[in-house]
DNA sequence: GTTGAGTTTGAAAGCGCTTTGAATGCACAG
DNA sequence: CTGTGCATTCAAAGCGCTTTCAAACTCAAC
């Protein structure tokens, strides 16, 4: 069923049926029932494609998912993602994933650009002095940043998580706790978001009076695998950290591991803070979290996001939102006074 | 730059721009050439939506994910999509992704159908007489199913592992291994690899004159948090059992985990064997690796199921695909003989 | 009875492509 | 010179919508 049969079929023009159907004003209040009526009976739904021809809106978001060179993708996109996609349907956008090796997204973004197939684009994963900011400035395709560049000085829209002051927080607790040995096993370096929470670790080290040691900082990506041999590096070392400050639930999961290995007790013996994603599959959660986290959830993240990309692009000429979320900092059972010896 | 703009600056009319770029015959090979070469100067892509509309096609599939009651998005999803995406990529196919609340994707594969949206769909997390498949089936719509229904017969094409294969061999690996009591943490009873990992267990159980016993069997959400739980309350138990065959690494993960809380060790007191779905962020490799696995990388199969489904749009007419992967049993640390007391 | 404003509807153009059917030019046979 | 066949090109229609512009109708006001 297309407009042209169903306009025939209650006897009006194409146009009144369009207008009825997309609330124009100008309809008689009962012919637009009637025609909504229809609608509804015969499942009419305009086609996507004519629709977007004609308004010269592709009615769709990209998301292009950076895949590094380690193969290694992220799982946070999924529920990122999820978020998104959850504005995305009430608003009646679709969503449309792109997969590209790290580094070679231009020739994707370049692609939905010159094809028209999106409005707006989320770009994922922000690498240190990103140049898909001004590739995307450039192409004049609206976009947000999930995270923020480090370096790029210019005007674009983003939503990040304050992982300066969260990280801050995490270890300035650590070190309350009477911790002097703090690690921290971070994400890949070329991740914007590893720098700075890196930072803000730095700077509670400082505050706090103890001497930053560049042999208690992993980075790489947050998998299990990377957390549990940094962590069990380190607890076999001659000076062992009595503390753990881990970017995310994954790689805690190698730590923990690798803490049982060494014989001892996460909480009692060694204190591990993460930062958690409050991901769906990885609970830790209950009156007393197995993990003492710094929280915040990015499927929220991701609807916010969306929310946003959609008012950039209904409202072109105003200023470029940008929004920064703060972690909760969430007490759980993986964090206690340094034991004393 | 559009077509009609590029044939203007050629000379040209549309028509035979148009067709130079799509490789038609009756063009003059020269000509070709300076089309081609313009078209790549100015950057020109076909606008999408006026492809699709001109051509009916909608160059476009969907995979509807999806989000089942307790919100936990399976992190294969991403794996497989990864696949998928690979396959589209080379043949111009863009992917629609959407979330879908377990039990009401009805509402979006109409939508999707009805607005012409996608050319075909990718049926994820197939479910006990699953009612997608003839709705999709009156829809019209093509579609591969990752996965298998139990009950439905009707023809309909899909990509699946010999899951009851998979686990029948671990389960005889632990039988041979000396294993009387072997616990069996699987999926949410509404997917229907878990019947099939449950029957091929079963019937190496009873192959191997072991009594299968229910309070061994697990069915919960393939989380870390579900499956220590369930091995913790296993191993907590009077009699409690020696082995231990977990359909996800991620579940494994929670199942180490509470075997190294009861103070026992993985391999030498209690085996545990995975499926692993070779997951890029869940590394199980090595020469030796962690577990012992039944392990099918479902990456790959998410290439596969896209181009099946793409052959079936192209050959409508063809025989409905099938396709059963066999998963590889790769011997790890995690299994070893009872230990005799 | 005419006017003008306001309400409601419709014909037709246009979005950017593909594709049909026709036209053109040219070589070559008769 | 005419006719035929082939290679090459083009004008125009059409895909299914939205939107402009014009038309028709109603009704109150003069």
């Amino acid at each position: 069923m297309n407009l042209k049969q169903l306009s025939h079929q209650l006897g009006l023009s194409q146009t009144t049926v369009s207008r009825a159907l997309n609330n124009y004003p100008e309809v008689n209040a009962a012919t637009r029932e009637r025609v909504k009526q229809a609608a509804k009976e015969f499942n009419y739904r305009p086609n996507a494609r004519a629709t977007g021809l004609a308004t010269g809106r592709a009615g769709a978001i990209g998301h292009v998912i950076p895949v590094n060179s380690s193969e290694v993708l992220n799982p946070i996109f999924t529920e990122f993602i999820a978020g998104a996609s959850q504005t995305y349907s009430t608003q009646g956008y679709e969503l449309i994933l792109s997969l590209a090796p790290e580094g070679s997204e231009d020739a994707v973004y370049r692609q939905l650009a010159a094809r028209k197939s999106v409005d707006g684009i989320i770009v994922h994963g922000p690498r240190v002095n990103d140049h898909r900011i001004p590739l995307l400035q450039g192409l004049g395709l609206p976009f947000v940043l999930h995270g923020r560049d480090t370096t790029n000085s210019t005007e674009y829209a983003w939503i990040d998580i304050n992982n300066r002051r969260a990280f801050f927080q995490a270890t300035k607790l650590l070190a309350d706790l009477g911790h002097k040995r703090i690690a921290l096993i971070n994400g890949d370096v070329a991740q914007t978001f590893t720098a700075r929470r890196r930072s803000g670790y730095l700077d509670a080290l400082q505050q706090t009076g103890l001497r930053a040691d560049e042999s208690l900082m992993f980075h790489s990506d947050l998998t299990e695998a990377n957390g549990y041999q940094a962590a069990s590096e380190l607890l076999a070392s001659e000076d062992p950290p009595t503390a753990f400050l881990v970017s995310s639930y994954m790689s805690a999961l190698g730590v923990r591991h690798a803490i049982h290995n060494a014989r001892l007790s996460l909480g009692p013996d060694v204190s591990v803070i993460i930062h958690d994603d409050d991901l769906s599959y990885g609970h830790n959660s209950g009156d007393i979290p197995q993990f003492t986290a710094t929280r915040s959830s990015v499927k929220d993240a991701g609807i916010l996001a969306a929310e946003m990309l959609l008012s950039i692009i209904d409202n072109p000429d105003a200023p470029l939102p940008t929004k920064l979320l703060e972690a909760n900092l969430i007490i759980g059972a993986s964090t206690g006074p340094r034991k004393q010896h």
